[in-house]
DNA sequence: AGTTCCCTGAGG
DNA sequence: CCTCAGGGAACT
């Protein structure tokens, strides 16, 4: 499942591919895929991409005009880039949604393919300020890697309820999800359960790292491939070996052998070692 | 702040 | 058959 680490390394992946082209066309296979109305969207087909950024676990695809694209891959989504014929050769009924790109010299067309087998994935398009105040992406948090201490700290501080929902809160922070936020608790040592607004400095400031080292190293990896998520050329993640809690449930420790424990925090399974991990 | 729902393949 | 996985929106 993408998080931060996996929707980088697709943005990475893409940025060259995509950044100078045109979108001849936009076509949709499957509505529901689209937020909101299908207009905005087919009113891209003529824009040039100019940059491909990643906000959160959302990608960004900036194109002339003051209009964008913005795509949410959730749990099943894949983004790549496919020749006509390798496109039409493999007849994947998963296909939600298809820009058709401008032809390299002496080429034919690429398509920029959305696959999602599940629809959980979403994608928006239209002028960028207008993407960029939908609710969801204006209240996005600060980027894990990018904040500071005190920012962090002082975040905590205000607000209450368990670190992992905490973790899970896009609002709070951007890019972090189930994954993530069990190995990055497991290697602060902190419990999941600790209260957010009462962990000290030096252990919010620990946890502050855990995750910052964790996500890059995913990323260094090339993320995790969980069941569903490649990258665009079609190659796993490799980060997945080094979990060390998440879905590990019953299993030993690897730090202390004890029995990682599984609970159920908001529909989402968390793991823990009760014994390396102290609230 | 907690619950429900969306969706489908995989595994029992 | 049934159950499970899960990000985030939309409820209560």
């Amino acid at each position: 499942m993408p998080e931060l680490p996996e929707v980088e390394t697709v943005v990475r992946a893409l940025r060259p591919l995509l950044t100078g082209r045109s979108v001849n066309a936009v076509r949709v296979l499957n509505a529901s895929t689209v937020a909101g109305s299908l207009v905005p969207l087919a009113r891209l087909a003529g824009l040039s991409i100019q940059a491909v950024e990643r906000q959160g676990k959302y990608i960004w695809i900036h194109g002339s005009g003051a209009r964008s694209l913005v795509v949410h891959l959730r749990m099943t989504g894949w983004l790549g880039v496919l020749s006509r014929a390798e496109f039409d050769r493999r007849a994947d009924p998963y296909v939600r949604l298809t820009l058709e790109l401008d032809a390299k010299p002496g080429a034919e067309p690429d398509l920029l393919v959305f696959r999602d087998i599940r629809k959980f994935g979403r994608v928006w398009g239209g002028p960028t300020q207008a993407l960029a105040a939908l609710k969801a992406l204006a209240k996005l948090g600060p980027d894990p890697l990018v904040i500071e201490s005190a920012a962090f700290l002082a975040r905590l501080r205000a607000r209450r309820g368990r670190l992992k929902t905490l973790l899970l809160d896009q609002t709070f922070l951007a890019g972090v999800g189930n994954i993530y936020a069990d190995e990055a608790l497991f290697r602060a040592g902190i419990h999941p359960l600790a209260e957010a607004a009462r962990l000290s400095a030096p252990r919010a400031e620990r946890l502050r790292m855990a995750i910052g080292e964790i996500l890059n190293r995913s990323i260094e990896a090339g993320g995790s491939t969980i069941s569903d998520y490649y990258h665009p050329d079609g190659q796993p993640g490799w980060f997945e070996r080094e979990l060390r809690v998440y879905g590990r449930g019953g299993e030993a420790c690897l730090e202390c052998g004890a029995k990682i424990k599984r609970i159920v925090l908001g529909q989402r399974s968390t793991c823990f070692c009760p014994k390396c991990q102290r609230k």
